[in-house]
DNA sequence: GTCTATACTTCGATAGAC
DNA sequence: GTCTATCGAAGTATAGAC
């Protein structure tokens, strides 16, 4: 295992082809669905490429993480400067990445000590740049920081999209309409729309 | 699998034992760490003793998930008829099997159909009682059931113990602080303390 | 870069002695 | 009820031809 062997372009389709396969076999099935065999064949391509572009799997999988943890990122910098930020962050939030995967790392770091500290690092930073974009939204409505400080509003929003959208897979509805009115009206209530800004 | 092989007594301490081992492997390093011999291993006893009481590795599995499950809503019954059942309720919540060992089944069933139908009536059934419960407490507190149905306090204080928990195994904090001071706050106030009520 | 072939390991599951 | 022994399948990973 990791032995001195070299590696694939980073740049190449193939590579970028048994990525995008995993992410897809672990969203579909679950992290213990990615195998060799079943990635490559996923991807189309031979299983023995795997170990071309990639060390071992931990490393596909570490691999896979970074590429959906920097696409998370830049969606949320994008939602952050968009017209109605809390709005926008929160269609990101329960969109496929946001929650489900998140929840397979979270699951799959529980015996891999590696991902376990590339996963805290990343919702550390994710939570804190939240924090700092939601301080300005915040003072600018006018919102007083003792009784809604920017860092509970970003943990808060995240546990609700994560358990709407991992409980959706599972098929439960109940309380699901009335956790998302209430997600609804705090973040209207925070962000209410600007004249000029357009109907949702 | 599942042969017509007979199976040991149900009431058995070897039986239980492997249970309770599964258990135990499940929280410390997952449900893909939970093989024959490594239950075994963890229980004292011989690998071929897992099929001598287990029809498959996922009967296991589900004797694992019912035997917390039960013991849970068993837990929660007890917190109901506690003093101030918020309060208790939250205790429970944040506990071991509350949130962690939940997770691991949640990312189990993503790929065993049979494990995620238990796990979808298991919450409903929790969320239900807890709802009904809910009813209840806020009506004699006074709370207008339009700003805070019952299953909406019920979801979302899951929600909370369920993150909490997750990233403490990460061992994330940030926000967590405001976030229990929040959860304290909320149940503090569904539930203040009667004059006759030992203090915490 | 991509393929075939294969070494090595571990897993679930069973048979049958005790 | 518990043990040893083992089968077949599937997994990770590598070597080497093309």
């Amino acid at each position: 295992m990791a032995s001195a062997r070299k590696l694939g372009a980073q740049n190449s389709k193939t590579r970028d082809a048994l990525i995008k396969a995993t992410t897809q076999v672990m969203i579909d099935e679950g992290y213990a669905a990615v195998t060799t065999r079943r990635v490559a064949a996923e991807a189309g391509v031979n299983p023995a490429l795997v170990y071309y572009y990639f060390a071992t799997m931990d490393e596909l999988f570490l691999e896979v993480f970074r590429r959906g943890a920097e696409a998370n990122l830049e969606r949320q910098r994008q939602s952050l400067s968009a017209e109605r930020p809390l709005h926008a962050l929160w269609e990101v939030s329960t969109g496929p990445f946001g929650a489900k995967l998140l929840m397979e790392f979270m699951a799959l770091a529980n015996h891999r000590k590696d991902i376990r500290v590339e996963i805290a690092r990343y919702i550390e930073r994710f939570r804190e740049i939240q924090q700092a974009a939601f301080t300005f939204l915040l003072r600018a409505q006018g919102v007083n920081v003792d009784d809604m400080p920017p860092v509970l509003l970003s943990i808060m929003l995240g546990s609700f999209a994560s358990i709407l959208v991992n409980e959706q897979t599972l098929g439960i509805e109940l309380g699901h309409a009335e956790l998302t009115a209430f997600v609804e009206r705090l973040i209207a209530g925070l962000e209410p729309p600007t004249p000029n800004s357009e109907r949702t």
